[in-house]
DNA sequence: TGTACATCAGTGAACGCGCGTTCACTGATGTAC
DNA sequence: TGTACATCAGTGAACGCGCGTTCACTGATGTAC
């Protein structure tokens, strides 16, 4: 049955979103389309009347969850900044044990790093634009006597720390929490005074 | 047709090196157990012999990579340190541009770290255990003079920008080769700082 | 505004392919005598 | 040392299941008159 263009519009929101929390959760591989349409409220069928493939699912999937949180300053764990922000709340946003633990939540960039290096151009491209627009963040709450190109550096290298902090604390959360747990605060203290040390 | 004994060994080393450099490439559930027997010179039943199924492989496919490098000096880009490191050797092994665009090799600490999380526990005990490791050769490598804990945070965060800064120049090396190195060595600078900071 | 018709988002059965796994078999190895 | 036999790593055909994809069909929507 046809459906209202504006209820297809929705339809392919719902199919965008679903497929980026089960590939976030469940790697690209690891979930069937069969899946995601459920989760979308639709049936299997319906995805080919809005992407050619599973691949070009992936990769708008992708591209939509990086871009989200575009002036949403609500959404939480995105790559997209809100208003503004101050250093500190990207330490928060980044290392909390809430993120770690649920991987439909949390940052694309760290969730779909591998699985990333893997897929076509278009989605290595919505996520270098995803990075930029996060270190532009962290950038722009280091003080500003700081030089620029020491800045970008520091802002880098902040965002990498974050990227691998959690990335890390995933990895071993299953077998050793309370390690995982560790490395989240030591990363969180060490950038603390790093991002202090900017200012010289 | 029965092998000898060490034959048998040696086949089951070739099965779990393929599977380390297949899986770290292409992702577990992107690469058949056909194509892993097919690297190790087998045909897919004999895998059965040396594991109980694809997990079982999977896993201890892992837990070699994370081990292997164990006294081994000239093992490039693995977790095991070698006899003695200096911390500009771990900067040039973490952020080349080599092991960037050759994900079979590198340190399987990126190459899997999206992937362990959605493991068992061995995995992640595996995975546990290979980040202690690394953190200790770092950690051996900073002043004697900064307090014990200090370095541990230090080496720690040290270990997690090197994984992020690798994992994002993988993601975006695609479409933006220039913006992936220029990553690379930021990252590099601020560590070589950082590095130099702890003594203060 | 009302009526007739074309459109097309969504449905769900069906298809075929590739995958993980099984299993009867092979034949060199290792062992018992 | 030589012979007979049991073992078992490896083979490759076969199986079944789940997946991505296709397609004839539906029926409310949107449009033309």
């Amino acid at each position: 049955m046809k459906v209202t263009k504006e209820q297809a519009q929705q339809n392919r929101l719902a199919l965008l979103e679903a497929a980026g929390q089960l590939f976030k959760q469940h790697g690209i591989d690891g979930v069937g389309v069969a899946d995601v349409c459920r989760q979308a409220g639709l049936t299997h069928g319906a995805l080919y009347k809005h992407f050619t493939d599973k691949q070009d699912l992936a990769a708008q999937a992708f591209a939509h969850a990086f871009q989200a949180g575009h002036g949403r300053a609500s959404q939480p764990g995105l790559a997209g900044a809100g208003p503004r922000r101050t250093f500190a709340s990207y330490l928060d946003r980044y290392l909390s044990r809430t993120v770690r633990d649920n991987m439909a939540k949390g940052c694309p960039l760290v969730s779909t790093a591998c699985e990333t290096a893997r897929q076509g151009e278009a989605v290595s491209r919505s996520y270098a634009d995803a990075f930029a627009e996060l270190r532009a963040g962290v950038m722009a709450t280091l003080p500003e006597e700081t030089a620029p190109a020491e800045r970008a550096a520091l802002a880098s290298t902040v965002v990498a720390a974050l990227v691998g902090a959690m990335a890390i604390s995933r990895g071993m959360a299953k077998a050793d929490r309370a390690e995982a747990d560790a490395v989240l605060a030591q990363v969180r203290g060490v950038l603390e005074s790093l991002g202090g040390l900017a200012v010289r």
